[in-house]
RNA sequence: GGCCCGUUGGUCAAGUGGUUAAGACACCGCCCUUUCACGGCGGUAACAUGGGUUCAAAUCCCGUACGGGUCACCA
């Protein structure tokens, strides 16, 4: 019965609906956490928004009672927050067309599958739940009986408080093409499409109907979202049709693979975004690196900061195919971004882990930190670069024996024995004194200056791969120290 | 299984009928050097496969294989 649908209020719908500019959304269920899959969509959504000066909504899509996750929408913000993946429009900053989160928007759903039944494009379906039974779970339209049913009398049953679904009308004749910007167009048979449900029993819409009323309702034009909704792409169609409104683009991305065969997920251990950063990676590294995968800009150049990125951005770069996660690639993004870095921010985000590491305060942080930035891949892997500063490791003399550096035992007992009453006659202990001291003993001996070093290092470090020289090393030991550590050596070589 | 999609080195990828088939990561070698790195130079390594179309195919068409997605009152 069309009469009791209020055409007015649909009008008042429509005409809030904002036109003319691009708008993108990237809408997560609040599930605890995001994947790397996830942050991908965001990035490549956002940069379709900015990209076009156009705006970028954040909408939580939360139609699933049952696996709702405490706290998972602060989760979605301060990663969008870290990322600086802003958006201008969404649940905690309102805009023309709220509320932004679907529960809240639950009025909506029914009234648009009413007006979608009145038309006949969907119908009410009393069947009971099709649970367990696997073989015969398939829901088989062509033998629903409700599809049939007489409007009037569906009406009647469902106003007699008679529990049912809603259920899209799918054409049982013809094809359905559908475009997307990525995959071009895909036609398919409508008799390979079922009558998926719209609105669940529970009164509550399907992901499929509310998507499409919410994109909708909040006027996105570019529909940005996984692979996995491609197949279910032409139903979607159908119901643009049905309720006579313009199709938005299609942006369907491949998934990020964990490997050849599987999706990367939380529960086979792959990484989150939150993992990465625990793991000691940099924000805009993961999103450099995310960005990359999938997608391509063309040229040669593969770092890019956020602004680069919204500028070339373009939808037709990203690839059809699934691309692998590779972390070691990461890796080597989260050193470039490291060595890029300012030697005082580099300073700042490292020395909670130098100081894992180095409790002796008297050790200076930025002093180390300045070694460190152009030898460090992930901030995590600090602590154990830096474990011979507070103590010295136990050692064995073989470590003496460098052949580049033309060191031997007895070299390296010579070194030391001279060194020491050099260093304690220094007049300050600065680089340019202890590196002169060593060249100057290098060349009366007539010696490479690493025939010097090397034993010195050795000495103070008490193992072989320290961050910077001996120099270096020295210094931040400081004199007592250091003779300290040299005069134990020249103790084991005597 | 049906339907949809995909397939360039180990990985990310450029390529849109004519190229010595880019570049990056990883790997190997050399150089630099105060160790390890960084940096520089060089190297190994690819168009899944079979048919067409064409003077010419990684690029277009068909089949095959392999891989992915989907077939929920989950998203």
């Amino acid at each position: 019965m069309p009469e009791k649908i209020d055409l007015s209020w649909f009008e008042e719908m429509e005409a809030r609906i904002p036109k003319g500019k691009v708008r993108t959304r990237f809408a997560p269920s609040p599930t605890g956490y995001m994947h790397v899959g996830n942050l991908r969509t965001a990035l490549y959504t956002w940069l379709i928004a900015r990209h076009a000066g156009g705006t970028f909504i954040l909408r939580i899509e939360d139609t699933d009672q049952g696996r709702l996750v405490e706290g998972a929408v602060d989760v979605i913000y301060k990663t969008m927050k870290e990322c600086k993946l802003d958006h201008d429009e969404g649940p905690d900053v309102g805009g023309p067309v709220a509320p932004y989160i679907q529960t809240e928007r639950r009025p909506f759903y029914g009234k648009y599958a009413e007006l979608l039944i009145s038309r006949g494009h969907a119908y009410r379906c009393f069947c009971e739940k099709a649970e367990s039974e696997e073989d015969s779970g398939d829901f088989n339209r062509a033998e629903d009986p409700c599809r049939s049913l007489d409007p009037a009398e569906a009406d009647r049953r469902a106003d007699a408080g008679e529990p049912f679904v809603v259920r899209q009308r799918i054409p049982r004749e013809g094809e359905t093409v559908f475009h997307d910007e990525i995959f071009g167009d895909i036609r398919v048979e409508n008799s390979t499409l079922d009558d998926q449900v719209l609105m669940k029993r529970d009164g509550l819409p399907t992901y499929n109907f509310a998507n499409v009323i919410d994109d909708h309702l909040m006027g996105i034009t570019h529909v940005v979202r996984g692979s996995e909704y491609l197949s279910s792409a032409p139903k979607y169609n159908l119901l643009y049709e049905g309720f006579g409104w313009e199709i938005p683009k299609y942006v369907h991305c491949s998934p990020v693979m964990r490997d050849q065969h599987n999706k990367m997920s939380k529960r086979h251990g792959d990484p989150s975004y939150e993992d990465l950063i625990a793991q000691g990676y940099l924000t805009d590294a993961v999103i450099n690196y995310v960005a990359l995968l999938g997608w391509s800009p063309g040229g040669e150049q593969e770092i890019f900061t956020l602004d680069e990125l919204k500028d070339i951005f373009q939808i037709s770069g990203i690839s059809k195919s699934p691309a692998i996660f590779d972390i070691e690639k990461l890796r080597y993004f989260n050193a470039a971004y490291i060595r890029a870095m300012a030697p005082e921010d580099f300073a700042r985000v490292a020395e909670p882990f130098i100081r894992q590491a180095v409790k002796n305060e008297a050790y200076d942080a930025a002093a180390i930190a300045a070694l460190l930035q152009q030898r460090t891949e992930v901030l995590t892997e600090i602590p154990e670069k830096l474990d011979f500063f507070d103590t010295l490791p136990e050692y064995e003399t073989e470590l003496f024996v460098h052949k580049k550096s033309k060191s031997d035992l007895e070299s390296s007992r010579a070194v030391l024995e001279t060194i020491i009453p050099t260093f304690e006659a220094l007049d300050e202990w600065t680089d340019e004194k202890i590196l002169g001291a060593m060249t100057a003993l290098a060349e009366q001996w007539e010696v490479k200056n690493a025939k010097v070093m090397w034993p010195v290092r050795i000495a103070a470090a008490g193992k072989a791969v320290t961050p910077g020289g001996a120099v270096e090393i020295c210094r931040i030991l400081g004199r007592d120290e250091t003779l300290r550590r040299l005069r134990i050596a020249l103790t084991k070589l005597s």
